[in-house]
DNA sequence: TTCTATGCAAACGATTTGCAGGGAG
DNA sequence: CTCCCTGCAAATCGTTTGCATAGAA
């Protein structure tokens, strides 16, 4: 593989990456250079990226394509990254960014403006949802949807 | 074309698809046999339909691929039909069914199963939301995720 | 009749997989 | 050393499009 990946402007939350690549070690899961790339990409933007945009950006590294998209799976499984699929377009970002916010996130199904919430908003139905089904909601990687305050306000 | 499509079970929500092909009509599009047949098949199921299963249901009338996806695209359009995405698949399902079926969805992150949960789980995070945000959460739309039970016990 | 919608087949972009070599643990 | 992960290329999946014809208005 190529080794111009400094090229990355890792500049962004360190931490979060670090965080990240010790997450999947602790899964048994092994951090390869690839792996640190997409992760080091993932956090050098705040907002969520889809898989071509991740692909282009690590390009010039020498990751492939493939590649992108098993790590992609990877890190999904492993909690350190989280889907959004809500605005159309399948889109990636790290979990852990979005933890130290403490965010969850609402969007509007109008004009897809994203909507922080309180994490504790989800609580009762956290606790509900496990009594009930055995589930394990994780606030940080779900996604609600509705109308926001200015589009419900329009009807 | 082929004209067996009587084998589609229109039992269900007859009065659905009359509705939906009048507000189709209005809109000055075509009424035709495959439009019929595509309604017919959405109206016979209470859940969100993949583009692949409708086609599918309607294979058998000799309804090709081709059409069904430019026939939902102009169900969509005319505001008939509605599109669901947060799952990751794109699902199609008649809008008027929609508001008769209440269910919420959460999507383990691991084994992609999908659970069902009772509407009411939502309810106090609507409540809050509302009151703190002004955003009006829609249970239908919104996909929780997290680990299913299996999955959750096997950690 | 006019003009749209359909069937077909081929094109297309996005994602996946099988394989052989290279690197992490 | 042992496997897992990677790059590569080809396969596959879901969706779209161009064209000639059938069919709705």
């Amino acid at each position: 593989m190529p080794s111009n990946h400094d090229e990355l402007h890792t500049a962004a939350a360190p931490g979060a990456v670090r965080a990240a690549l010790h997450i999947l070690r602790a899964q048994g899961e092994r951090v390869t250079m690839p792996r640190r790339i997409v992760v080091t990409a993932l956090a050098a933007r705040p907002h969520p990226l889809s898989a071509a945009e991740i692909a282009e950006l690590v390009a010039p590294s020498g990751v492939h394509r493939a590649t992108v998209y098993r790590t992609l799976d990877r890190l999904v499984v492993a909690g350190v990254v989280s889907v959004h699929t809500a605005t159309g377009a399948t889109c990636y970002h790290l979990t852990a960014i979005d933890a130290a916010h403490d965010h969850l996130h609402a969007v509007c199904r109008t004009c897809s403006t994203i909507v922080p919430l309180p994490v504790d908003a989800l609580q009762s139905t956290i606790v509900q949802t496990r009594v009930t089904t055995g589930f394990q909601l994780d606030p940080e990687q779900s996604v609600l949807s509705g109308l926001c305050r200015r589009c419900a306000a329009r009807k």
